[in-house]
DNA sequence: TTGACTTACTTAAGCGGTTACTGTAGTGTG
DNA sequence: CACACTACAGTAACCGCTTAAGTAAGTCAA
């Protein structure tokens, strides 16, 4: 078995509390006990056991993720941010995947919840609030990333959406797009922001808002998924055909790519193409992808922040808070129509 | 505070022993009780405090997960497959990021030992097997994926690296090359068992094997870095120059054929290219990119079944057992040398 | 020199489960 | 009808650690 706490007691002649006390620096312990109690601990590679220490202190020292797909840039480097700050403060993380399933989430919760994580980070899957609201019941402290409800007050740490919209399809106005469409997802927040930003930007540009230039699908924002290229090809029917094209994320705008690639088309001459997530392969694809970078590791090193801040009561649930990242452009050869006139 | 097996035994006039058992089936415990203890389970929407189940049983029911990098379609993928199979079973991951820094590791390594984790499933950046001894000592479950150390008896789960390597090789030179390169990572076992898979493809097909076609560099499997890019640059230099090159992994393979399309020279009809790791974007890159698919979900899958069998006693530490995925040939346009010649 | 404080440590209790042992009806056996 | 047996439930102890409440010795001012 493990060391434990009385073995050291044992060999130094102190009682466990004494070591206990020593070991968190507690001010009622003698210098010479205490580092009588650090030396043993060393030599005998002693840590505490964390299960018995979150039975007594009712806290877990373990935050939970939710995310609908690890595999998706935009989420293990969500992920790889909140590590990175958890590690520095003996924190761990449990990881679970949705697969965009809103079931599934809420069972990959309640196993987490068994465990009485001190802090749940959620990218739900879930299409509306209700099932999150127990949380809050149970007093949990809950951070939603990525994807909010309306009508559903809690923190929040995501990226300007409405800007991204906006930014991208300015981007393409000002790249000489006057036709331009939109491909993405459905139904969650970060699409139906990003959507608002597009229609606003056009209208400041007095360009008309084509619903026929709108084409929204579920799931929205999977890699194996064919919702981009398909998208793409009914928008190449359209008389006139769309001359750019916003796709709400990346993997989306990959598969338009491959759509008009593949109807013999050229990018960005033809048809400009701006996607969203700024994916570390990018500008690696067949035509290097213009992007709108969301900076994702900020994003799981904000959740992972404020979510000390809440274990540490600083923050409470009662009065949530936004945290938003600025986006920015990330220009590439796929909207590059002006040197390639 | 939530609801605890006490407040169900006194609800039901019970003791907590009975609660307990009830709950796992114990064959002393009527079936008019248990239904009545399973009710009001179900009713208050009870779940048992897994902190201290861990501690009365030894058992945590989590299982850790450490790989240099999450971001690595590769190493996420394997989460993944793990994570689905754990979750059948009510257990949870612990996922860390080592980021390829041996220290790092062990210290990831270290916090998870605190936790009393009952599998720790590793794709190692340590250099040697030195500071994983200790695992052994401890008597802690190891699995090895990925990664191997010769001379270090542990479970481990890859792929047939050396087929890997023979394989895209003999894709190669069935394509028409007959300069064949090769770029990749050094000092970890797929690296070393694929440049070996190479050597020998070159030799039976009485090709010879030159030196300075081999290009290795540490970390060669990084997004971020530009491994692929500078040797392939190099590779460029040569006279005669290859005209095929099996880089180790996707990502280099990204680099290098950056490399190539910077230089002027046309992938595949002057040089091809094959990676490894079948990626998900490897159909949209550039150049449609032919790969060696590892099946990285069966590689989780399996290191989570086998983590199991550690768990019921089925399989020990004392005879480690190895798992080898079949590797297959994804061919894409990059070595498509016979429609374009 | 005595009571009031400190300082440094210990004892007791409990966190929420589990396991091993005990006890008590009811049942069947010879 | 005494006996052993089975079925069911309860009691006690413990997992390893923390917190609160002692306690004993030393320090100091009046």
């Amino acid at each position: 078995m493990a060391v434990t706490m009385k073995d050291i007691a044992n060999d130094l002649g102190v009682s466990v509390v004494t070591v206990s006390k020593a070991m968190r620096n507690h001010n009622d312990i003698s210098l010479k006990t205490r580092t009588r109690v650090l030396q043993r601990i060393k030599e005998l590679d002693y840590r505490p056991n964390l299960a018995a220490r979150s039975l007594a202190t009712g806290k877990s020292y373990l935050m939970g993720l939710v995310v609908p797909d690890l595999v998706h840039p935009f989420f293990s480097l969500v992920a790889k941010g909140a590590s990175r700050v958890l590690r520095k403060k003996g924190y761990s993380l449990i990881i679970a995947s949705s697969e965009e399933d809103p079931d599934l989430e809420i069972q990959e919760l309640s196993q987490m919840m068994a465990r009485n994580l001190d802090v749940y980070i959620v990218a739900s899957a879930q299409t509306g609030p209700e099932s999150l609201r127990r949380f809050v019941e149970q007093k949990k402290s809950l951070i939603l990333v990525d994807r909010r409800f309306s009508s559903f007050p809690a923190h929040y740490v995501g990226t300007d959406d409405k800007e991204i919209g906006r930014m991208a399809t300015d981007h393409l106005i000002e790249r000489g797009c006057r036709q331009i469409a939109c491909i993405g997802g459905r139904d969650v927040s970060p699409a139906m922001d990003r959507l608002e930003g597009y229609k606003h930007a056009l209208i400041s540009h007095g360009l008309p808002v084509l619903e026929k230039f709108i084409v929204t699908r579920v799931n929205g924002d999977n890699h194996s998924d064919g919702t981009g290229f398909e998208a793409m090809n009914s928008l190449l029917q359209l008389k006139p055909r769309p001359d750019g094209v916003f796709c709400l994320n990346d993997p989306t705008a990959m598969g338009a790519m491959k759509a008009i690639a593949e109807s013999g088309l050229r990018i960005p001459q033809d048809i400009a193409v701006i996607g969203c997530g700024n994916v570390p392969y990018a500008s690696e694809l067949r035509v290097p992808l213009s992007s709108v970078d969301q900076d994702c590791e900020m994003i799981g090193e904000n959740a992972a922040k404020l979510a000390f801040s809440l274990v540490e009561g600083k923050q409470s649930m009662a009065s949530p808070k936004t945290i938003l990242m600025k986006p920015k452009l990330i220009p590439r050869n796929s909207t590059n129509r002006i040197s390639q006139e």
